[in-house]
DNA sequence: AAACTTCTAGACAGAACTGTCCATTTCTCT
DNA sequence: AGAGAAATGGACAGTTCTGTCTAGAAGTTT
C-alpha cells in the first residue's frame, strides 16, 4: 500500500484510546486493493487482515461494504478528471507544447492515477451507476481537450477528432501496459506528436518535450 | 445469451439419452457471462442455473472451474487476433483504404468481439498468465498494423507510431463506450482518417469508407 | 472513582461458492 | 433381457464472505 496507515504516519496525531485505525486507513487500503485487484476483491475481510484489525470494527466506520465502495468512487471523482482538465489549460506557445503538457499529466502518477482509472473502467462495466459517473467524466475530459485544440485554431470537427485520438490513444496505450524503455518511448515522441497535431514539431519542441518526460521519470526513481 | 443451447438449436442433432447440455453449451454460457460480467462472475453455480441443470453435472465435462477458464482463454486466442491480422492484409489501393479495412473489422462484431477483448484485458490485470497471453496477442496485432503502414511507404518509426495510435485509439474508444449515433460517427471519419494516415483522404475515399461502415451497421439491425 | 464515549474482538447466523461421492436415469451394445 | 456407458441430481463437507450483537478495553468527562 502506498500511504502509511494513520498509526504509522508521524505527520498525524497519535491515535488515542482503544483506536487502532481510522476511517481514512480503511479507505487507503481499499483504494490500493481496488487499483491492484479490482473492485470485486475489495472485501471487508481482506482489508481487515491487511490492517491487522478485526473485521467487525469496519462496521463502526462504514454502514456496509457498499458505503465504502461509494466513498472510493467519490475519491476518484475528485482527482483524475480535475488533473487532466487542468493540464489542458496550462500556458503553451504552440499546439505541440500543449499536447506535451497533457502527455506529462498522464505520465505523472502524482497528477493522474492511471491504474485507478482502469479499475473504475472495469467497475463501470458491471455497474450502471458507475458507468454514468464515468461517462460524465469522459465527456468533461474530451470537452477540455477539444477546447485546447480549438484554442490553437483547429476547426470544431477536427479538434473533436484530435481530442479523441489523443485521449483514447492514451487509454489504449496504458491499458495494453506496453512496458517499453523510456528511451525508446522518447524516440517515438516526434512521431506521436505529428500524428496528434498534424503538424511537424520543430527540433526545439521535440527536445523540450523529451526533457519534460525525462524530468517526470527521474523524479520518480 | 447469444447462441441457443444445443437442445434448442434446430440445426444440431437432437440430444440422446439422459443428456441435457453439452460441453459446448457450458462454454457458450460461460463466454457470455465472461463478456457481460467479467471473469470473476463465471461461477459454476450461476452457469448451472442458467442452463437449468445440476451444478455437479459440470464436473462431468470439466475437471474444475479453472479448466473452464483456460478453455475460454483459448477460445479468445483463436478468434480476435486472427481476424484483426487478416484485416491488415486485405487488398487496398491506398493507405486510407487499408485503414478503412481495419476500421471495418473492429466495427463488425462477427469479425472482432470487442466486449470479449475487454473482458480479457480485465482478466489480464489479475492473472500473470493471461497477461502474458494478451501481451503476445497485442504484439502480433501491432506488428501486423506496422507492416501495413510500411507497405504504403511509411518509415519504420512512423509506421510503428501510426500503428499504435490506430490500435490504442480503437481500444480507448471502445473502452469509453461512447454511444454516438452512426451518422455523427461517420461525419468524423474524414478527420480520423487524416489523423491516422497523415494524408488528406480524397472525397471518393471518404464516400467509400462511409459506405463500408453503413453496410456493416445495416447488416446488424 | 463512576459514568460515558469511542472503538475493537469474538461469537453467531446465514448466504454463496467449490469440489466429491454415489445413486439414478436413459440410451446402446451384446 | 441384461450389462455397460454416458450423463445427471442430490447430499455432504469445507471455505469464504457479509452483517449483527454484545462484551470489553482504553481513554475522557463529571
Amino acid at each position: 500500500m502506498t500511504k502509511p496507515l494513520h498509526r504509522d504516519d508521524p505527520e498525524k496525531d497519535p491515535l488515542v484510546g482503544n483506536i487502532k485505525v481510522t476511517r481514512e486507513d480503511w479507505l487507503n487500503v481499499a483504494l490500493d486493493t481496488l487499483v491492484s485487484d479490482g473492485m470485486e476483491q475489495v472485501k471487508v475481510l481482506s482489508l481487515a487482515n491487511r490492517l491487522a484489525v478485526s473485521r467487525s470494527s469496519f462496521y463502526w466506520y462504514f454502514k456496509s461494504r457498499q458505503e465504502l465502495l461509494d466513498a472510493l468512487l467519490d475519491q476518484w471523482l475528485a482527482t483524475n478528471t480535475a488533473a487532466l482538465v487542468a493540464s489542458t489549460d496550462l500556458p503553451a506557445q504552440t499546439i505541440t507544447q500543449a499536447v506535451t503538457n497533457v502527455f506529462s499529466c498522464f505520465l505523472n502518477p502524482q497528477r493522474f492515477n492511471n491504474p485507478l482509472d482502469f479499475a473504475i473502467r472495469d467497475w463501470a462495466r458491471r455497474s450502471g451507476k458507475v458507468r454514468r459517473v464515468l461517462d460524465t467524466s469522459d465527456t468533461q475530459r474530451l470537452d477540455a481537450l477539444t477546447t485546447m485544440f480549438v484554442r490553437f485554431d483547429y476547426g470544431q470537427h477536427d479538434a473533436t477528432a484530435r481530442a479523441r485520438v489523443l485521449y483514447y490513444m492514451q487509454i489504449g496505450y496504458t491499458d495494453a501496459e506496453l512496458h517499453e524503455p523510456l528511451e525508446q518511448r522518447l524516440s517515438m515522441l516526434e512521431h506521436y506528436l505529428f500524428a496528434f497535431t498534424g503538424q511537424k514539431p520543430s527540433t526545439d519542441e521535440i527536445a523540450a518535450s523529451q526533457a519534460d518526460m525525462h524530468k517526470i521519470f527521474s523524479s520518480m526513481g
